[in-house]
DNA sequence: AAAACCGACTATAACGTTTTCGTGTTGAAA
DNA sequence: TTTCAACACGAAAACGTTATAGTCGGTTTT
């Protein structure tokens, strides 16, 4: 088992100082071509390869950026990884990928460990409970010590950085003017209540494509669904009856049991009702019913925040 | 902006020495109780915390292990990473993620660069193009290095250090003997060709769960599908007026499209054919006509070979 | 022939730690 | 008074690099 090779066995070996042997491999000029062809020949037969570490230390850059995310089993965020991971390689970046399930505590703990040294920067997409606690003090100490922090999707308003979002009125407004393409007039919206940010910016997008199309704004085909464990049977109760020929979802699960629903009252989609959901999770792509979707574009969101890290 | 501090900063501004400073923040007995309460006073002031990258030189491991895989926008690769991700924060370590996008070149490269110091051991699925050029030298040199090395899903037999598999005959196995355990007496088999070995070993499973129960292994109930393509029409056909009560399929698109089939021959699934399909793809989750799924245990296969790696 | 200049190196410091080995000052035993 | 331990601290080396600043023998200059 050989160990890897140091600048200092080399010259060792060799019998030269330690910054002739650095010199030769950088192939600089004040040392002979006899001597960097010799050290050359010696380095590449032991394959030498420069210690990241040590290199890391001395430059106090460690060329490796953070990514902070609540959840790693998620389509859309594995996106934006692999946004992220694309032009952060390009830049000759590597990345290290924290999880913290959401968890305000494993969250400072995850950024604490990872600003202490390990990288260059941070692209961040902030824990759910973090957001509930408002307590942003973590992320305001590492971007006080001089840290760069890109955030995304889920941002935080009151810590200045750059961050990276979709825009979900526009992302609606999108969705919504993709149906009225296709004819559709009547247009449901199935909606969570408007305290979540989200789902008042949809509601927001969904009301101003249709009266930009002249079309009226009508309210009961709007439902605002408080409790996601039940919405299935909501769906189903709402849409029951309703003369409409589209409905419009500000999330999968939502366009999913609207399309279960939209079967089991007996129409066909996406023949007599479109349905178009927001985000662009895998189930999508497979399901049988065809659903349109908004795209998130995870992976431009990523490749975005890498380059804003990068600078 | 205030950088980070280092020791010898709090030891100027303390007049002391770094030596000190060291000890008093690590409770030695060689500083005398007054010394340090100031020097810890002062360091939690200054919220002073030590700089991982010096750490890791002086000790020579970085506490961080690497993952290589082919890539992240796989829900089974998600769950193995969650998996790895528990284990080793629990132990104190970070991970860091590079991907392959199943190029060979790419995987050398990673592997190169982690292996310069920046990690202790790695955790990997091989690309493809590893496997069809069957040039492993990259993973050998590392392992020769004394890098720990641990392997799963794609593995390499000819390279010797531990690996996580799932067993895929064994899987197999277990899923023809749920149908069975439902009574279904008549299970169709819709494979990949046998040179794919996972097509080969999760048939062979197949084979063994209906000789075990006493039935008849019928080769007209087999599908065996070459080009992945086409395989919907190819399923549509071959499932054409065969009388059968369930349906094993060993990949999820496989699965996929044989309810689409079936639903199409005007039968219900699970109603009147049950379907079950390999791998826990996010698909089969909200699947419209229900599909139970053999789970590949990504977040075991993880945490295992998280352990293994830490030992 | 003295001054200046080169070519080809080596020594040293620095990055931020930890740890081993001093070292100078006390107070007490001899 | 001398001797010696205990105490509280400092100096230095080490991890692996790179960059700056020497050094030293030999060749040009003038």
């Amino acid at each position: 088992m050989k160990r890897k090779i140091t600048l200092k066995q080399i010259a060792k070996e060799l019998d030269v100082s330690v910054s002739t042997v650095s010199k030769a491999l950088k192939d600089s000029a004040e040392i002979s071509v006899d001597t960097k062809e010799k050290i050359k020949a010696f380095a590449k037969l032991y394959n030498y390869k420069p210690n990241n570490i040590a290199l890391s230390l001395k430059n106090r850059k460690t060329k490796t950026i953070g990514i902070i995310i609540p959840e790693i089993v998620h389509h859309f965020f594995t996106t934006v990884i692999r946004g992220i991971e694309h032009v952060a390689n390009e830049k000759g970046y590597n990345v290290i990928i924290c999880l913290s399930n959401n968890s305000f505590d494993k969250e400072v703990l995850n950024l604490e460990f990872l600003a202490n040294g390990s990288t260059d920067g941070f692209i961040m997409s902030v824990a759910k409970e973090t957001q509930q606690k408002e307590d942003y003090h973590h992320i305001k100490e590492v971007i006080s010590q001089g840290m760069p922090v890109v955030m995304f999707d889920r941002v935080i308003d009151e810590v200045i950085c750059d961050k990276v979002v979709i825009s979900d009125k526009h992302g609606a407004f999108e969705a919504v003017q993709y149906l009225i393409d296709l004819q559709c007039k009547k247009i449901a919206l199935i909606s969570t209540v408007d305290y979540v940010s989200v789902g008042k910016l949809r509601t927001a997008g969904y009301k101003e494509a249709l009266t930009t199309n002249d079309l009226e704004v009508n309210e009961d085909l709007i439902l605002k669904i408080e409790d996601v464990d039940h919405s299935e049977e909501k769906i189903e109760e709402f849409l029951k009856g309703k003369d409409i020929d589209a409905v419009f979802a500000v999330n999968e699960q939502f366009a999913v049991n609207a399309i279960k629903a939209l079967t089991k009252l007996g129409k066909k989609v996406p023949d007599d009702v479109s349905v178009i959901g927001f985000t662009d999770g895998v189930v999508s792509k497979s399901f049988i019913p065809s659903l349109s979707t908004v795209n998130q574009h995870g992976e431009d969101m990523g490749a975005k925040a890498a380059h804003l890290l990068i600078e």
